[in-house]
DNA sequence: TGTACATCAGTGAACGCGCGTTCACTGATGTAC
DNA sequence: TGTACATCAGTGAACGCGCGTTCACTGATGTAC
């Protein structure tokens, strides 16, 4: 049986990409050389270059395919947009938990080029930016029911999206001691009083 | 008048350190190259050698010099160990956020070194550890007073220093536009909440 | 107080390591006839 | 279906850049007598 060329060059390309993931996981995006992430995959070292400029096109490459994975994770029917519920809090919660932490080497593979690169740190604050005024509106009714958010929108929901961001790295690097579960519950928990000022 | 040659190697020493928080807050730690460092502080690259063995080191110097100002920051005498007042929340939110504003260069700096170096990861992971387990006791009438924490203590602190943290880079780097009082008014007001369940 | 020598902080050109990047080469796939 | 040539993915040794680090040298401070 016979191999394409686009064929084989497509497998190298997708066994460059998964070694990266793996030698990111392990090393470290800024600790990973070019030449670890060519022998995970098991080619030469001059390979590398027939499919990526440098590593941060190959980051770049990683990072398009989980925000099209994102995409097709389309908002579920039990979608909940109301903060003011703690149901709705939980929903984003565990999506943005289950979300990250199957994306965890390419998230802090981001955050890494971020802080030596300018256009990652670009791309981490316009990402941030959107995230939250995509959940701007679910504290839209919170005056008329007397609820005060703890600071302005902007700065409310930046706090809920930096706890969780923070919890995250803590429990994945063993600083922090909680169960997936229990890592929800208590974000939930956390930032749904934050910003309700109710309890829960 | 004659400089002795201990107070010329001191005073180079701190040219170098002074220099070094400029360049770090400038380019940051991890793009700071040693010669930047000397050419800011206006010596020859060769003369960084005679005081510190290495940027890992230079930053260590750095690091104990924050470290002794954090120790004469006494423990004022307003100081309220009680979590469950407001006040007590805001006491220690103002505390840290006024030591993490003035420190802010060394502490970007550790936190980017600890990116690449076990040892300052460690350094770091040791130092949340602490500050969580020293106002620990800050929460243990809760029980009593039929207040709740939202997850264990220690992830309930954690998530309390998480987001202090996360905020403090969001505003620096003016991804979130607060002032410093509006920032630790709003802190405040959600860790009490999420801590306490209670309204404030 | 002065002289001769020792010590040492600072200098900056030169060295060399690590790693990204290139490139001549190989062997297999694709194309033309 | 077969032959000759073109193309191209992959290889890995070699190259070269950037930057940390060294070291012979300078001139000033310290010490001995």
């Amino acid at each position: 049986m016979s191999t394409s060329r686009r064929e084989k060059s497509a497998e190298t390309e997708q066994a460059l990409k998964a070694a990266a993931l793996r030698v990111f996981a392990e090393r470290g995006y800024l600790n990973a050389k070019i030449s670890d992430i060519t022998t995970a995959a098991g080619r030469a070292a001059g390979s590398f270059y027939n499919h990526f400029a440098s590593k941060e096109e190959l980051l770049q490459s990683l990072l398009k395919d989980m925000a099209d994975a994102g995409d097709m994770r389309a908002e579920g029917p039990d979608h909940n947009p109301d903060f003011s519920d703690p149901d709705g809090v939980r929903y984003h919660v565990a999506g943005y938990w289950n979300f990250a932490t199957e994306h965890a080497p390419v998230l802090r593979a981001i955050g890494q080029a971020a802080i030596v690169n300018e256009d990652f740190a670009r791309m981490i604050g316009h990402f941030g930016v959107e995230q939250r005024a995509d959940v701007a509106d679910h504290v839209d009714g919170f005056a008329d029911k007397g609820l005060r958010l703890p600071s302005t929108t902007d700065a409310s929901l930046a706090m809920m999206f930096l706890v969780m961001q923070g919890l995250l790295l803590a429990v994945e690097d063993g600083t922090v001691a909680l169960t997936d579960e229990q890592a929800v519950e208590g974000l939930t928990r956390f930032i749904y009083r934050g910003l309700t000022g109710r309890d829960y």
